[in-house]
RNA sequence: GGGGUUGUAGUUCAGUUGGUUAGAAUGCGGCCCUGUCAAGGCCGAGGUCGCGGGUUCGAGCCCCGUCAACCCCGCCA
């Protein structure tokens, strides 16, 4: 293509086709900068070479789609151009053929910033430029990698369904009303994973799927309604297997892209510590500032706020009585109030003048400054109350700040494995326990009798008694999440192979006998008919090569993508339908308003 | 559901304390030009200041509402 040209074509009768990128019109001789896929190459009219070339060139405009006979040359003396892989050689034109000519476009290829809303109207334009070109590119090749990774280890791909059965727990769920059964509904799958693990119990013992899933909840910058993810199970494994392999195929894809090299195995990780020094399931671990404990050094201390908290966590900013200042700390005094912080407390060591350090003795402000390791001139920020609210705030007040100070090393591919999640989690609001993972996930063996226990309590009648959320929170999951540089970008659990042992989890997750039955007959059915041991993970492929790309949205590595508000400003979906449509799916529209 | 940012020629932006005919660059159109490469020179066209309402003698600018894109909270097993 046009792109590749070079020395090595001199001479040579080259038929190319491609977009017209730039046109130089000298009167006498026309430049034109003849732009496909692979890139630019200077196509030369001329009357020595041929008049009536020279003569159509002259109704050239940008972007019409033409193609163009002609013979490689090199350029004259001092004529190359530095700037462009095709630089040393030309194309001399014979003979245009333009195919569709191209009204002016309404926004400048390559340029970064146009208003998004316009882009996306003309997303084919906004395709031709190189930043996208470039994305879906590298996510090709991404792709091809996977695959072959995982073809080359024994993996198959096979495609499992898209209209599927909506299933509780999880996401919202896009629902298809189905034409042949009055009043019932397809879901499109949030992940293939019930599929997967009955594929297990089919004996097709290593799978993977490209595949796309779907869930309707509010978008982010790195979350679409329906992304892809790469999603593998595999029989007769172990969660230290499973994390070889993948760890495996991340050091390579992460060389393959962008050539760092990860070493591995790659570190990991408790979720608790994670927690407690991150505050965060998925820590960023290129820079430090980790959270400390403090809750012993505050035990009974004078200040109220600190004293009367269960948990008491602090957050030391090296220098930063310097660094920051009061306005900056006012700003992030507002930012950790959005996470649910009744307000942030500091000291500035060394200063005792401070809000905080004005109430507490100088000796237990000594003890909080220890048990901090903090230094005079450091900013101590303070988290007091439940242990779940003060990492969690901590731990963003931690991102912003690293954000904030630059603290963020760039060029660093910092992989890490998070294990040992707890099964579940509890909302009291709810007063139920909901699983962290997923109800597919299995415990540690050791815990099996407590889900045993407490299963069979709740179907004697029993409730989920105080003692009954301490223990069942207590249990660790076989879970593990992949993070990358502070970004989820997969996880996994070994599964529950055993038909008893699931529909304990189920009951746990407060599913009724009968709901078990309707909603996962099947599964349950299929693991009496010996189901191997087996477990899986899944990537999300969109922020993979988000990240690999080095672009900041999901959006700018997915061809056709959707606006926050769900809505494909190109395709104007999605839109009404037609009356007779929705008879025959025996649906109503009720539109308020 | 909530908080925030943005919205002015095709595009990116400027537009003073509310004051006459809303500017620049780029793109677009015409003419000139045989070595440019973001070509150059001359000339020209191009505006519902997102939309609706209000305040005012007077609104691109102030107020209220609304729409859209984006960022975030909630939500996303």
């Amino acid at each position: 293509m046009g792109g590749d040209l070079r020395t090595s074509h001199l001479g040579q009768e080259v038929t190319l086709f491609g977009w017209v990128d730039s046109r130089r019109d000298h009167g006498g001789v026309i430049f034109v900068d003849l732009r496909d896929r692979t890139g630019l190459v200077q196509i030369v009219f001329e009357p020595e070479t041929s008049p009536e070339a020279h003569q159509a060139a002259d109704r050239l405009r940008g972007e019409y789609a033409v193609g163009i006979r002609g013979f490689v040359r090199a350029r004259g003396e001092g004529l190359a151009n530095p700037r462009l892989a095709t630089g040393e050689i030309e194309v001399a034109v014979r003979q245009l053929e333009v195919y569709n000519a191209a009204r002016p476009l309404p926004f400048p290829l390559d340029d970064d910033g146009v208003d998004e809303n316009l882009r996306l109207t003309h997303r084919y334009l906004e395709l031709r430029g190189k930043r996208l070109t470039g994305a879906l590119a590298a996510r090709h090749r991404i792709m091809q990698q996977m695959r072959r990774y995982l073809d080359d280890r024994g993996f198959l791909e096979i495609e499992t369904p898209i209209l599927t059965k909506s299933t509780p727990e999880g996401a919202r769920d896009y629902l298809v009303p189905s034409r042949v059964h009055p009043g019932e509904f397809f879901a499109l799958p949030q992940s293939p994973q019930i599929f997967k693990q009955i594929l297990m119990v089919g004996g097709q013992d290593r799978y993977f799927q490209i595949a796309r899933c779907f869930r309707d909840e509010d978008l982010r910058a790195d979350r679409q309604p329906e992304f892809t993810q790469l999603d593998c199970e595999l029989s007769w494994t172990s969660q230290d297997q499973i994390l070889e392999l993948f760890e495996g195929l991340m050091a390579h894809l992460i060389h393959a892209s962008v050539g760092a090299n990860v070493s591995a195995p790659i570190p990991r990780m408790s979720w608790l510590d994670a927690m407690n020094r991150y505050g965060s399931d998925k820590p960023d671990t290129r820079f430090g500032l980790e959270l400390c404990d403090l809750t012993d050094a505050t035990r009974g201390c004078s200040f109220q706020v600190f004293s009367g908290a269960p948990v008491v966590k602090g957050l030391r900013v090296p220098g930063g009585a310097q660094r920051i200042s009061r306005s900056q700390i006012d700003a992030l005094t507002d930012f950790v109030r959005k996470f649910g912080a009744k307000g942030l407390a500091y000291v500035k060591v060394g200063d005792p003048s401070g809000p905080v350090a004005k109430n507490l003795a100088e000796a237990e402000l000594a003890t909080i400054v220890a048990a901090a390791a903090a230094e005079p001139g450091d900013l101590l920020f303070f988290g007091a109350g439940e242990w779940g609210q003060v990492v969690d705030v901590l731990g963003r007040l931690r991102l912003k700040l690293g954000q904030d100070l630059g603290l963020i090393p760039q060029g660093l591919w910092n992989l890490l494995w998070v294990v040992d999640f707890p099964m579940f989690e509890y909302d009291a609001t709810e007063g139920r326990l909901y699983a962290m993972h997923h109800p597919f996930t299995s415990a540690r063996p050791s815990d099996l009798p407590v889900l045993a226990r407490w299963a069979a309590h709740l179907d004697e009648g029993g409730t989920l008694t105080p003692e009954a959320i301490a223990e069942l929170t207590a249990v660790k999951a076989n879970a593990y999440d992949m993070v990358l540089n502070g970004v989820e970008l997969g996880g996994g659990s070994i599964r529950i192979h055993q038909a008893e042992v699931q529909q304990q989890a189920f009951r746990l997750l407060g599913l009724t006998p009968d709901e078990i039955k309707t909603k996962f007959g099947f599964m349950i059915e299929a693991f009496t008919y010996g189901t191997p041991p087996h477990g899986g993970i899944a990537f999300g492929l969109d922020r993979l090569c988000m990240l690999l790309s080095g672009v900041p949205a999901i959006r700018d590595v997915i061809a056709f993508p959707k606006t926050q508000q769900a809505r494909d400003l190109m395709a104007a979906a999605p839109g009404g339908v037609d009356d007779k449509q929705l008879k025959e799916l025996h649906v109503r529209t009720v539109v308020e308003g």
